[in-house]
RNA sequence: GCCGAAGUGGCGGAAUGGCAGACGCGCCAGGUUCAGGACCUGGUGAGGGCUAACCUCGUGUGGGUUCAACUCCCACCUUCGGCACCA
């Protein structure tokens, strides 16, 4: 009676049956294992598209198989439910927000249900309903309450088009754009929310106990972005010049750092090289360094408000522009280098950022590529202060400096040298040199040489003029000056050239070798002159503590997580503002402080809370006084960081007033399922939502609410299906894939089989129809097979030798085929999983035309294939299982009506018998140096003598083997022979 | 610029030291059919070869290690992702 395989009848009837037996209902079963499954939850847009199916129907499939293990599975599902589009359909079509929001959801459901997912529906879970965010306000108590929520006034980005601020993880690409709408982002000085994620750095840089995928955390790394060094302290030169210098003894708050000064005027640098520190000539402050307006001088007011002016109007691109000329200008103000006393002059430029580090920096030419530009250009001394550890030294010698001779003389003591011409200047002996020695040697011979009045440079190693009457070494400013002085009044082509460096650079053959970034020996650096590069970090900066000028330091890029955001649809912040007491948090038993749904959206896109007088009016909890409510609304990535938790017990404690001693789910449920076993999903939340809900879970831990440290103990991140054109997926460029259509067209099982097919669940790509039609094919050939096969289970119906031989074969294929499998969904291999079960189909069509067709063996493969099927095509392998199981009338139930108990997806995954998978007999390759020449069939277990013998009775491989001598005979394990002849 | 991933037939991809191209799409031939579609069977990297046996070449490029390299090492090219004046 084999009917046609019509997925459209069966696939939705499952999915009922399914839903009515009760099979996917969430119980707590401490007799069983538990495992936490979970896929990111969507928002909903309105519409699945087939990016959904790709990140949630392999995921299900995981998921499935294993309960089919023996895992109590949970699977649950939900939506991050607030978000700007709702305030946009708000505007554009006169929806609240909610309604539209509900809808969307609504019909997201029934498409989510459309993929036959065994989605724990009874625990989902709605970000924006009250019940929900009560808990989200609760958690921001909390944070507030330990100290890890606070609010200040900082410059953030803040999007023009969203009109909202941004956390610094939503700005994306070098144009720093909304990463919602592509808007560049501008900076806004705001008093705004953040989450102290910056407390938590050290401890989100260690990955141990969880088995994440080495991108993530290499990306997680990086946005850290953790550097170790020393913060040093320049006090300012109040000596001189008598520049009435506005400098205050005030507190002094120096940005991104714990330490103000008191009571002194310093400025405070961060360095990664304090071994560098004899070298740095100068210092810079960001423009918006707030000792600059202290620090300037009246000389030079006008050209630092100015700088600071349009540094100030520059875009976020333009300053970062990573090819931009160095610009800056002198404050008038001086500082001391604290390990020689020299007096430095401080710049300010905007390749200084406030943002990180201290917004100062002490500059160090020499051995920083920013540095030595800056000071090229506006003519700083650039002194060397690491020696290169490359040895190399140049020197190049006017020919008009010495006698004719010099380069025989330079030949003859084993120089290596040629003829360099620069234009303008004539012909010069370019001198390359190696090491100490072969310096000094060279030096020596040089001033032999040199004519009066002359000179000539060692670049490199040995930094040194040499002039007739003895070299002057660049190793301070001073020498620096010296050397020019000597330099302007003998030659004066040097009186454009304000450093010996600068004058230097202007020669091209030196260029290469007048800066480098690497640590190696310290020179010209005093008693720390000679310390090794391997060591000088450590030994400087401990140096700088004993001195008091200096301490081990830590940066880090991370910043903390700006929350608010200026947004209708959001949670809002539980905070109220009283002229009295000041911020005052809400009570915990108020919350939710709920969203006014009669509020109005403006059409300017502004935020409606700050509109709407009931949200906005409140009595001052402890004084009682009139007060205003806080009217931003929170980052939807809060709701997100904690909605694995909200699955476990959604909506708890609904109804009921909030403490906070409360725990936010109910504990033993939490106990049982908690943490999550394995997290799948989009690695583009790299650096947001999976950071966030690290550092939330960490607070959790530090606040007694979790007993555990990490929320997803394992995370694979799948891949990004592209539109057909390549491009990301986006309604603008119309090449969004809907998946309903395919479905409607070939069935979800299809649709399933066919995007766990295409390549590696991690790798993504464009989507391409093409070839889905064979997976289809696939799906009918496998309903031929088994459903054809009904009321044929009658055992083998010939004996005899031969068909033993077949029988075994069939059990090997079987046995093998179920080893693989298991073995790829492990692995999240879908892909290859896909092409052995489609493998072992088309040797089941061809064995139904043998003898094996109807014995025990090839009942068992018929159940196999099906228990097999039943993770990645959940559909037809139920429709299939339950027509053999009431053929073979092993279920009792007279109501005759389906029970969970009997689905296939309850059914123990089968155990593949090692010997029957594996092979008895191999073909053994034979290689004649390295190529096949022959392939032999042999018993798998065959040794290497009876293989030999074997090969060499083959007469191809005679053929090549005449004439010729075997060297040597390799035999790998069974399958190869590799004869080396010659 | 720095860090990471990838590069294999006409296409998606398989093989992580041992038969390159599994599986699927497409294409070609044949069967079935009034015909088309669907389905079934066989073939399908390039070149050579009495179109047979078989041979040569072939996994981004150039070197290397090895009996043997898509796979390991070195250098480079291209594409994608992340970071980027981060001190």
């Amino acid at each position: 009676m084999a009917d046609k395989y019509i997925s459209q009848e069966i696939e939705p009837k499952w999915q009922k049956l399914w839903a009515e037996s009760g099979l996917y209902a969430t119980r707590e079963d401490p007799e069983r294992p538990k495992f936490y499954f979970l896929t990111m939850l969507p928002y909903p847009s309105g519409d699945l598209h087939i990016g959904h199916w790709y990140a949630m129907t392999p995921s299900d499939a995981a998921a499935r198989y294993r309960r089919m293990k023996g895992y109590n599975v949970f699977f649950p599902i939900g939506f991050d439910a607030f978000g700007l589009p709702a305030e946009g359909a708000a505007i554009k079509h006169g929806i609240h927000p909610y309604t539209w929001t509900m809808a969307n959801i609504e019909r997201m459901r029934a498409q989510l249900r459309s993929m036959g997912a065994m989605w724990a529906w009874d625990h989902e879970a709605v970000s924006c309903d009250p019940r929900y965010y009560a808990w989200t306000q609760w958690f921001f108590l909390k944070l507030y309450e330990h100290g890890l929520a606070y609010r200040k006034f900082a410059p953030v980005d803040f999007c023009p088009h969203c009109n909202t601020t941004l956390a610094r993880e939503q700005v994306w690409g070098e144009d720093r754009h909304c990463e919602r709408c592509g808007t560049p982002v501008i900076k806004k000085e705001l008093e705004q929310w953040f989450f102290k994620i910056t407390d938590y750095a050290d401890e989100l840089l260690r990955f141990d106990g969880i088995d994440w995928p080495e991108r993530i955390r290499t990306m997680q790394t990086n946005w850290i972005g953790r550097s170790e060094g020393a913060e040093v302290t320049f006090p300012i030169d109040m000596g001189d010049s008598g520049s009435g210098i506005g400098v205050q003894s005030a507190d002094t708050a120096i940005p991104n750092t714990q330490y103000p000064i008191p009571g002194t005027d310093a400025i405070t640098v961060f360095t990664t090289r304090p071994d560098t520190l004899w070298g740095a000539t100068f210092m810079v402050l960001a423009p918006e360094h707030p000792l600059v307006e202290k620090l300037t001088t009246e000389e030079h007011r006008a050209a630092v408000d100015a700088y600071r002016l349009q540094a100030d109007r520059q875009t976020e691109i333009e300053r970062t522009a990573a090819d931009k000329e160095k610009t800056g200008v002198f404050i008038g103000a001086y500082a001391i280098n604290p390990v020689n006393g020299r007096r430095i002059p401080i710049w300010i430029a905007d390749y200084v950022m406030v943002t990180y580090g201290t917004g100062a920096i002490m500059a160090v030419p020499a051995h920083d590529e920013r540095d030595f530009a800056f000071a090229l250009k506006f003519g700083l001394p650039i002194i060397p202060v690491i020696e290169r550890p490359d040895d190399l030294a140049k020197s190049a010698v006017w020919d008009g400096s010495v006698p004719g001779d010099f380069g025989a003389a330079l030949s003859a003591a084993g120089f290596a040298w040629e003829w360099l011409a620069i234009p303008d200047r004539g012909r010069f002996y370019a001198v390359t040199l190696h090491g100490d020695e072969q310096v000094r040697a060279y030096v020596a011979l040089l001033q032999a040489h040199l004519k009066a009045g002359h000179w000539a440079d060692v670049v490199g190693r040995g930094w040194q003029v040499v002039f007739h009457d003895g070299p002057l070494a660049l190793d301070s400013a001073a020498a620096d000056a010296a050397i020019m002085a000597r330099c302007h009044a003998g030659y004066d082509y040097t009186r454009q050239f304000a450093t010996s460096m600068s004058m230097w650079w202007a020669v091209e053959w030196y260029r290469n070798v007048l800066y480098h970034a690497d640590y190696g020996t310290m020179i010209h650096s005093e008693a720390f002159s000679g310390t090794a590069g391997a060591v000088a970090k450590a030994q400087v900066t401990r140096w700088l503590a004993e001195q008091g000028v200096g301490k081990f330091a830590v940066n880090y890029r991370l910043r903390d997580w700006l929350i608010s955001r200026q947004r209708y649809w959001g949670a809002p912040i539980p905070i109220i503002y009283c002229p009295a007491c000041g911020t005052v948090p809400a009570p915990y038993e108020d919350l939710p402080v709920l969203l006014p749904e009669d509020a109005e959206i403006p059409a300017t896109g502004e935020n409606a809370l700050k509109f709407h007088a009931g949200f906005l009016n409140v009595r001052c909890p402890q004084c009682g006084g009139a007060a205003q409510r806080e009217t931003d609304t929170m980052d939807t990535f809060m709701c997100s960081s904690w909605y694995h938790y909200a699955y476990v017990t959604p909506y708890w404690k609904a109804g009921q007033k909030l403490r906070p001693d409360d725990t936010p789910w109910e504990p033993e449920a939490g106990n049982y399922w908690l943490p999550v076993d394995q997290y799948t999903g989009g690695p583009e939340h790299a650096t947001m939502h999976l950071l966030y809900t690290r550092f939330f879970t960490k607070a959790l831990r530090d606040m007694g609410v979790a007993p555990f440290a990490e929320p997803m103990l394992r995370l694979f991140n799948q891949g990004i299906i592209l539109g057909p054109d390549g491009n990301r997926m986006s309604k603008s460029k119309g090449n969004v894939v809907a998946p309903d259509e395919w479905v409607e067209r070939y069935g979800a099982d299809t649709v399933r089989a066919y995007l766990m097919f295409i390549g590696p669940w991690d790798a993504g790509g464009p989507w391409n129809s093409q070839g889905i039609e064979g997976v289809r094919r696939f799906l009918e050939r496998v309903w031929n097979v088994v459903a054809e096969d009904e009321g044929q289970a009658s055992g083998g119906r010939s004996q005899g030798p031969k068909i033993a031989a077949q029988v075994r074969e069939l059990q090997h294929v079987t046995h093998k085929t179920l080893r693989k499998v298991t073995e790829d969904i492990e692995a999240f291999k879908f892909n290859t999983l896909l092409a052995a079960l489609m493998e072992f189909n088309n040797y089941l069509v061809k064995a139904r035309e043998t003898a094996v067709y109807g014995t025990s063996a090839w009942e068992e493969a018929l159940d196999m294939l099906l228990l097999m099927l039943a993770p990645e095509t959940p559909h037809i392998a139920e429709e299939l299982w339950q027509r053999r199981v009431q053929t073979r009338r092993v279920s009792e139930n007279p109501s005759g009506l389906f029970q969970a108990a009997d689905s296939i997806h309850v059914q123990p995954w089968p155990v593949w018998d090692p010997e029957l998978a594996k092979a008895e007999t191999v073909i053994l390759v034979v290689q004649i140096n390295g190529k096949v020449r022959d392939k032999i069939e042999a018993a798998a277990d065959i040794g290497e003598a009876e293989a030999r013998e074997l090969a060499l009775a083959s007469p191809l491989i005679q053929r090549w083997l005449e004439g010729k001598t075997v060297r040597k005979v390799i035999f790998a394990g069974g399958k190869l022979l590799n004869f080396v002849v010659s």
